[in-house]
DNA sequence: CACTACATGTCGACT
DNA sequence: AGTCGACGTGTAGTG
């Protein structure tokens, strides 16, 4: 990773044209061809960036020129930057890229559906699941589910609920419903938590909300439901 | 800005939970309270971050573990890093952020707004501006026209289309057409690409979309229309 | 502090 | 290569 110092400005031309005028920043270039502007503010951001794959030009030592190409599709990206005073410019090897092991999470919407995919019940009395990511012409229905009367029950599966997620499964509802097989298909939207407004669109639409709880799936507590029901 | 080589580990605890195993990473440390950890490739993201307003504790010296917190909410947001190696610490006074000026766009919506907005009948035959920005209850309508009919047109722009754009201005009409002054108003979706789910959603809603390229706009070149029109 | 919409969104997964 | 949906989306603007 090399981490340039300098007074520098900027032009990017690619999806949108800018223009970054002459400031103290600091440059980073990835082992990868990643390069990124950053100024001393201004949170998560860089002012200028490019992604891989990317090829870089430099001219001058100390650098007073560095050009950036992207090949994006039909036209290319290009990111120029004029270094009018280089304060640091050095270099860390930082091992190779398998010596980092990567980021694991826990809590993204993924594992909200093994876990409900394990046990739909969850989602609604007596579900039983019949397929995960259910596909549609417009995308594909996390869960599809049959009810205890033999009903199919769509249900989308969201971390957050918003007023977008009911949105969501309003228009596969739709589209599921054109088919006659499905003319009397119910919708589920299963969340950690919603926006109020969510449940008050959803409750208009005949959608059922579901909170549901991932320490619960997950058995580290059980629900009341289960004290009674084993 | 402190920039700071380290095999470090980390653990990220809010909005879901992470953890990344030790390795050589940049920590970035902006004045502003800004904190991001990079690989040296992954591109444009960080592998964890924290936005300011931040509260960043340091443990020794040199350091051997920061902790990042924030008031996020109802509850708290925290990193912790571990550094198990510092191979560089280094901090540069990259002065006032009003000696940054900030960085100019040139290509974002508001321009294809601008544009459209001067020469509404690009959006359609015969279209009239009558208001920017025409508010409603749940947000305004990019261009509000009528048409050569004297019907009403709600215009929404995009500089790419998606089903997302076409639920919006769906959002726009349903609300506008309870006003029976807009009972018959018609939808237009104006974009400088589409979708095609976008495109097929919008379709069987009865929104016209119309595809528009910003250097006709601007008039570096002529439509095929105009030779005929003048 | 809420909600809304934009972003060079980025990124991964799948066709 | 193109499309789609999730994201700790981030970020700005508005009420």
């Amino acid at each position: 990773m090399r981490l340039i110092v300098a007074k520098c400005s900027a032009i990017y031309s690619g999806r949108l044209d800018t223009v970054l005028p002459e400031a103290l920043r600091l440059i980073m270039v990835k082992e990868d061809g990643s390069i990124l502007i950053h100024a001393d503010s201004g949170g998560y951001k860089p002012l200028n960036w490019m992604t891989p794959p990317t090829v870089i030009e430099q001219e001058g030592e100390p650098p007073q020129r560095i050009v950036v190409r992207k090949h994006a599709g039909r036209s290319e990206d290009r990111l120029e930057i004029i270094l009018a005073e280089v304060l640091s410019d050095v270099t860390h090897d930082m091992g190779s890229p398998e010596e980092d092991a990567g980021l694991a999470k826990d809590g993204v919407e993924a594992h909200l559906q093994e876990l409900l995919a394990e046990r739909p019940q969850h989602c609604g009395d007596g579900l039983r699941l019949v397929r995960r990511e259910w596909p549609t012409d417009i995308g594909p229905v996390d869960l599809m589910c049959r009810d205890a009367e033999d009903e199919w029950v769509a249900v989308e599966i969201k971390r957050i609920a918003t007023i977008e997620s009911v949105e969501q499964i309003t228009r596969y509802l739709e589209r599921l419903r054109t088919d006659p097989q499905f003319a009397s298909c119910r919708g589920v939207l299963a969340a950690q938590s919603f926006k109020p407004q969510a449940r008050v669109l959803a409750q208009s639409r005949g959608i059922d909300c579901v909170e549901v709880d991932l320490a619960v799936l997950r058995g580290e507590r059980e629900p009341e439901l289960r004290l009674f029901a084993t």
